[in-house]
DNA sequence: ATAGCCGGGTGGTGA
DNA sequence: TCACCACCCGGCTAT
């Protein structure tokens, strides 16, 4: 059996239809009065829902750079959801450029995730979606994205999963053999191939990896201009 | 006098408006085959440009996270532009979740920034807003990056660089001096001082880091209580 | 010789 | 996300 899906609703959210279709949808809806974005998800990851008009309107109060602070600010994954019909209104604008620029501005400017939909169905499906995603912890990407380990833990499990063939799972299991990254790093790849779901392969990998003589300038590629800006020049014996 | 904005452009793109309106924007528009990413608007970013039934095509096919990871490991502000009536296509779906799943999947998973437009013209105009954003920042660099795999200099890097106090710069300065990970990992303090830009505080620091033994629960009782703290769901009372 | 600038590099923070 | 800041390191310099 699988947990409830828990998301917590801002309060002025409750005149929207967007709510009633989470719950109806089996979601646990929880109403608060949010200080900063419209839809919590999870603990890293909130909704901002705001009408397409609504949007192009707060660009010219400035109240939309605002906002994408303030969301930024609160929570590791912003998203905001422009509903409703963006594109013709843009259309009528007498100088659409400047609403891109803006788009262009809360999403890199702010690392806030834009989506439009369009409708408050569209828009409850994506919160939906969201809500599943951040539940499952789900890690569709490559496992460098994650966000900034604090704990000393967590940056052991980053260090070690640096080796090829590791991801942070198989990192717990090698350090909780090895008790720590030297030991990790100093051993032999048959006491490596011994831990659960490592083979013999992955293990002479690894070795390899750890092994490998270091050679920026390697095969000649673009690359050398990096290896050259980062040679230091003050050699003086 | 400001400089022209460029923009170099995938071949392949020829065959749509976009390139056109660019240039009749007075962007210089240029030509190549691009490996990754149909316009690149500044050495960091890129946009990839799909119509909208092409990207939900692209969802089952299992294409669509290939082209967002190929995107996002080749340049650091990854752009995907969905073009056309998304909306309308996602209502005639059978299961309208999935699609919004992908899309947060792409966005929150891979980074990729998500712009849906309405036609080749508001595409346009948004990539001439990129164009004119990127320029602002003025960084020097390739245009074209090739999303070929990683290579071994690179990975090597990425992990000496998990050390604390290490960034690329001294990662790289580390790998030299030591020849392989292996041998950096097993230096001992005094080795690792004598690299230029790590002093004593920093070496000793690296060495209590790898062999820190490794308790993924915590062992200290106020250790327990920060990431408690730190755990603490959403109680905004 | 050595104490104090200065320029490069890192990582945390606030917008 | 990203730009800025504060700290650490090592070399230069002026005594």
């Amino acid at each position: 059996m699988r947990r409830i899906l828990r998301v917590v609703v801002d309060e002025r959210e409750k005149s929207s239809e967007v709510p009633r279709l989470l719950s109806s949808m089996g979601l646990l809806v929880e109403y608060r009065v949010l200080p900063v974005g419209d839809y919590v998800v999870s603990p890293r990851c909130a909704v901002e829902r705001k009408a397409a008009r609504d949007f192009l309107q707060s660009i010219y109060v400035g109240r939309l750079f605002d906002q994408a602070r303030r969301l930024s600010e609160a929570y590791d994954v912003p998203v905001m959801v422009v509903e409703g019909p963006l594109y013709e209104l843009i259309d009528e604008m007498e100088n659409p450029r400047s609403a891109w620029g803006a788009l262009a501005a809360v999403t890199i400017g702010f690392g806030v995730r834009l989506v439009m939909t369009g409708s408050q169905k569209q828009t409850a499906d994506l919160v939906y979606a969201l809500a599943l995603r951040e539940h499952r912890g789900e890690r569709r990407g490559p496992y460098v994205h994650h966000p900034r380990a604090r704990e000393l833990w967590e940056q052991q499990i980053r260090s070690a999963s640096t080796l090829p063939g590791v991801g942070p799972k198989l990192a717990d299991r090698l350090l909780r053999r090895f008790g720590s990254l030297r030991k990790l790093f100093t051993a032999s790849v048959a006491e490596v191939a011994m831990v659960e779901g490592v083979g013999r392969a992955r293990a002479e990998q690894i070795a390899k990896f750890l092994d490998a003589p270091y050679s920026p300038e390697g095969v000649g590629e673009a690359q050398k201009k990096l290896s050259i800006s980062l040679l230091d020049e003050g050699r003086k014996d």
